[in-house]
DNA sequence: CTGCTATGAATGAAAG
DNA sequence: CTTTCATTCATAGCAG
């Protein structure tokens, strides 16, 4: 496999040295720069957060898809001198994937020339998406869905009970059992404000909102991050 | 260039000496500012990624039901005891692998439907297993073995520019254009001073890595947020 | 503890 | 539409 290249001594312009002038420098206050230390260590905070419960969520495979795999990088591993692989192979972003998920249980189970179009034209307005991508998306999910219906899933045996089988049981049928929503009340919200974490009080975002609250304060109190 | 301990915060003793005197206003370099317009750009890039992601997550909950039906593990049983990881991948016993093996060899290039019903139903005499486990073992195998010859040539380059290497390769469809990875400027440093870009398909962040590198990075460079 | 390797699994795209 | 291929993700196990 190919992995990281350890070549390009990114590592965050230490050494970059940052445009030509270099002499004077930015000057910040106290106030200035208490502040700042604030918004970052909120920012952590959340990413911290983010990342604990992502990492939970796709605990093994789930993700409902959000890994877009248009282009194969972060800013984070950019900097880090990991090439920006280019070209790759297109993948839904979660809005897209939830859409067609909805248009596909919709039971228009066959999508026309016509609906393609329209649904990538609707699509494409949440990231770059082509007919045929849909076309395949939906191919590949009829045929996908077929094929899960041998398992009987009969005695679903709770996964943490596992007796003395080294290896879990049936883990047999990826795509099946649609139930399963009846264990998993919908009380998202209070998935995200776990009872133990001690850091919700920064960042309380159980619906979906306070993040992007968050988001609309770029600018740092005075700081203006982005005319820099 | 000094960046390199991710543990040991390293004080850039520019001026970010907020510790003690506080009477004059702190001083940063253009360096520093630079990397933390950076870092900032970067969180709230991310952080807004990873919202979105969750808001259309937690939407539906897994719309797909692409799951192990069963197993559910949401956040909150993450934090609960990090238990989530129930569930073991499957792994052929000894015995069991010895007659894939043999079966693989045998030729059977592609065995079929009916066919991996067999095979499973003799294997489950061994162990647990399923069809399904049968059916990626044999993709896993054949694209494996298939791919054990082509090893050593094919690299030359600089790791820094292989990036451009191969998008011509986009045979992507007929009756559309696939503008999705040419239209994808891969100058990284756009990536951090453009707040204002469609994030959509510059960051894509589809491996946990990339989140959990940027846990790692909360030194910011001499600022120690951490400790906040 | 960190990183690497082997390999089960998911999935977009293509072939039949 | 159904089956196969190719690529990638994620993780268990091992080595340094």
């Amino acid at each position: 496999m190919e992995k990281e290249n350890p070549k390009k001594k990114g590592v965050v312009g230490a050494g970059a040295a940052v445009a030509a002038a270099g002499l004077y420098v930015k000057v910040m206050t106290d106030e200035q720069m208490e502040l700042l230390r604030r918004q970052i260590s909120v920012y952590t905070t959340i990413c911290e957060k983010l990342a604990e419960m992502h990492k939970a969520i796709s605990a093994q495979h789930d993700l409902s898809g959000m890994k877009l795999g248009a282009l194969h990088c972060d800013p984070l591993m950019a900097y880090a001198g990991h090439k920006i692989t280019a070209r790759h192979r297109w993948s839904p972003t979660p809005l897209q994937l939830q859409i067609l998920e909805r248009i596909f249980e919709e039971g228009n189970g066959t999508p026309s020339k016509q609906k393609i179009k329209g649904i990538t034209s609707e699509l494409s307005q949440h990231g770059q998406i082509s007919e045929t991508n849909v076309y395949n998306w939906f191919q590949n999910r009829r045929a996908r869905s077929k094929r899960k219906q041998s398992v009987p899933a009969p005695n679903n045996m709770e996964p943490e009970v596992e007796a003395e089988t080294e290896f879990l049981k049936d883990s047999t049928k990826p795509e099946d059992t649609d139930f399963y929503d009846n264990s998993a009340p919908r009380d998202h919200d209070v998935y995200f404000l776990s009872p133990e974490v001690d850091t919700e009080e920064l960042i309380s975002w159980s619906a979906n909102g306070s993040v992007m609250e968050l988001q609309s304060v770029p600018s740092w109190g005075g700081f203006d991050v982005g005319e820099l």
